[in-house]
DNA sequence: TAGTGGTCTAGACCACCGG
DNA sequence: CGGTGGTCTAGACCACTAT
């Protein structure tokens, strides 16, 4: 060993190599931090950086006393950014579009609630808008906004200020809830979205809280063949 | 301000509602680490490793000189858990099963190249597999597996163990790359999957490599209803 | 170039949990 | 209970970059 200093993340990638390269199995412990420290000449502080971040991927387990250990059960840990429509059509390098399609306050049917627990929310508004990118349908959002957590979304132009923009904006959120799956477009969504009913269009339904108290819960059919891409 | 010791997290909860409650809005530039410091009665470092944790979630951005601002074009960051097939089945309290459908040694087409990038992948192993939940076909997959980089998947029983979770435990990858999108089941991914053709099916590509190198690119096709779900 | 975040250190104490 | 990871501190130096 080099008698160099160690950065965290050359601890952490000489770990990871370790178990890359089959010196160590999953089900393996670990040195612990304070012998790796001394075997790579730094401070635990480094190593404990290093072990964090190896935790963080899913791929070493640590438990006090316990120790650490491979994974037995590794899991593929990705992270998704789900940009504002706006600018993940602006960076693509279309012109960003919105057309609203309805807005109405009305009591939320069953599936809604549902998808806020327990937590009653009370009266909302409706809306379902389109995205466009270089004016061909983009997104179709149908959403639903608590009117007790935003009352000031009534106050708010949607027919210029999308409500995902606003929101945004100015509802900051605590806790979050996103689900993908795919669905077939039935006869109203496939007009809206420019494309024939019983296509494949992936949905994201997205909910938001804060403080225990619903904001909004927004279903978003994409046009198809559109695609999430993890992070690097 | 109390003037007991604040943890990190705490810090970071701090930072949070100040920006959830609107006392700092999108843009806004937040004080140096050193004040906040100050100000909440603890060292610079736990400022350091909060304010981490904010630009790690996309709240925050951070440069050098520059100091820390609240993000203008806040992204929703979710983390997605995708475990081995089979644990993701038994853990759901069904049973496991595994049914191999084909394997060939094959050039692969260009569709399969295109996934690697400029890196030619060489000749590849191509398998189709079911894994089914109680009996039911649950995720189909079609892999090609490079054999330059895993020729020992030759010698497996791939009507045993299914390709996903070798390769899991003996080839792991440092680079990843997932695509999520739906599409329209054709006539023989339904019977397959017990389901008719058109059916909308969330479809998973996952692509690994090891130091550059390629290893497998599986594209699996899902049950219809299958939901993938952000962790917390 | 000067200001700000990024990292390392050595040491201390705490929190959890396995034997 | 004792061993291990988790966190905090005060200080130092480095690395980037806005001005």
């Amino acid at each position: 060993m080099p008698d160099t200093r160690r950065s965290w993340k050359e601890v952490r990638d000489r770990i990871h190599q370790k178990i890359l390269s089959g010196q160590v199995r999953p089900g393996d412990k670990l040195p612990r931090d304070a012998d790796i420290a001394a075997e790579m000449n730094c401070a635990r502080t480094t190593v404990q950086r290093a072990m964090q971040d190896l935790a963080d991927s899913g791929l070493v387990e640590r438990r006090r006393k316990g120790g650490t250990h491979v994974r037995r059960d590794p899991v593929t840990r990705a992270t998704l950014d789900i940009p504002i429509t706006r600018n993940e059509v602006e960076q693509k390098g279309n012109t960003y579009g919105y057309q609203l399609i309805g807005r109405e306050t009305l009591a939320p049917p069953h599936s809604v609630q549902a998808a806020f627990g327990q937590n009653l929310p009370g009266p909302m508004l409706h809306v379902q808008a389109l995205h466009l990118a270089d004016a061909r349908p983009y997104i179709l959002e149908d959403r639903w906004i608590c009117l007790q957590t935003a009352p000031e979304i009534l106050d708010v132009d949607l027919s210029e200020t999308s409500a995902n923009e606003w929101l945004v904006m100015n509802k900051p959120y605590d806790d979050l809830t996103l689900r993908f799956y795919a669905e077939k477009a039935d006869e109203k969504r496939a007009t809206l979205l420019g494309t024939d009913p019983g296509d494949a269009l992936l949905v994201i339904e997205r909910t938001t809280w804060i403080s225990g108290a619903p904001i909004t819960t927004v279903k978003s059919s994409t046009e198809p063949g559109y695609q999430l891409i993890s992070r690097s």
